[in-house]
DNA sequence: TTCATTAGTGTTATAATATAACAGTTTTAT
DNA sequence: ATAAAACTGTTATATTATAACACTAATGAA
């Protein structure tokens, strides 16, 4: 819920004293209150109703900045982006995208599971972050 | 190695009735014969050694080709492709990035690991594909 | 308080990535 | 031999993202 989102982000910015500025604050309720994942020219024209004829990177300097603090996920395969369903802060994310309507659910997993792990040991890898996404059918429409 | 990606892929295209065109077969050898992932202006460069002057559809066809085909995967992070180290025509792709020098290792996993399979069970998700891209740092760096 | 530093914004321009559309050619299957 | 399907070449353009620079607001140390 986008209040939520918002409360939590005060409170991280002030605890952080991180500056939350009306391109931010307008970004992140943009992205907060859709359950489809957004792409940055989808956002910038919501923004256009916030603010006067914005421009590309004011978008995009909002969605790194959220994205850098965790706050939003970028979803790769659709460049797109959605709010962080998770506590912010995580390593990896997984996303379930359903290719029929568009839904995108983030998967709740903080570690990378054991196979995975054990892949990344053999090869002598240190993993910093990771992105998972998977395509489907979500429930209503598989 | 590139002469046998280019056998296999011969042997693909003859068996499922395929053209194995000139640009099909000029992109693959560009992409299997890179030991990092190559962008698609990257290869398509490369392509100008082959074809006279070749323009990015070209390019993005044979990419688009042998992606359907499993030959060559898409890493989404860095917007490039990379030949497919394992058999082709898998649903699932797993990718470790080193950040500092650019290797890309693919990890050779079939199945969604089981807490993935838990985690899309659990949201009654029906997976298709799906793609992790963990980045971080390699033996020779980290 | 003042002033230097840092962080952030607005704007113009452009880079990088990718696709639509269409005419023409090659291959395949009848 | 010919129609259909698959593929190529080309022009143009869409989509996504960033560089660069002048300006402003906030912060923190003297």
């Amino acid at each position: 819920m986008t209040k939520a989102a918002v409360k939590k982000a005060t409170e991280y910015c002030e605890a952080h004293r991180h500056r939350l500025t009306e391109p931010r604050l307008a970004v992140l309720k943009i992205i907060a209150s859709s359950s489809k994942p957004l792409g940055a020219y989808e956002i910038l024209e919501k923004l256009g109703k916030t603010i006067k004829n914005p421009k590309p990177p004011t978008a995009y300097r909002a969605i790194e900045f959220w994205q850098e603090h965790g706050f939003i996920h970028r979803i790769e395969s659709l460049n797109a982006y959605i709010a962080c369903e998770a506590g912010h802060q995580h390593k990896g994310s997984q996303f379930m995208i359903c290719d029929d309507c568009g839904t995108v659910t983030e998967a709740h997993l903080c570690d990378l599971p054991q196979p995975l792990k054990d892949s990344t040991a053999k090869n002598t890898f240190t993993p910093s972050r990771w992105n998972l996404e998977i395509h489907g059918l979500c429930g209503k429409c598989g």
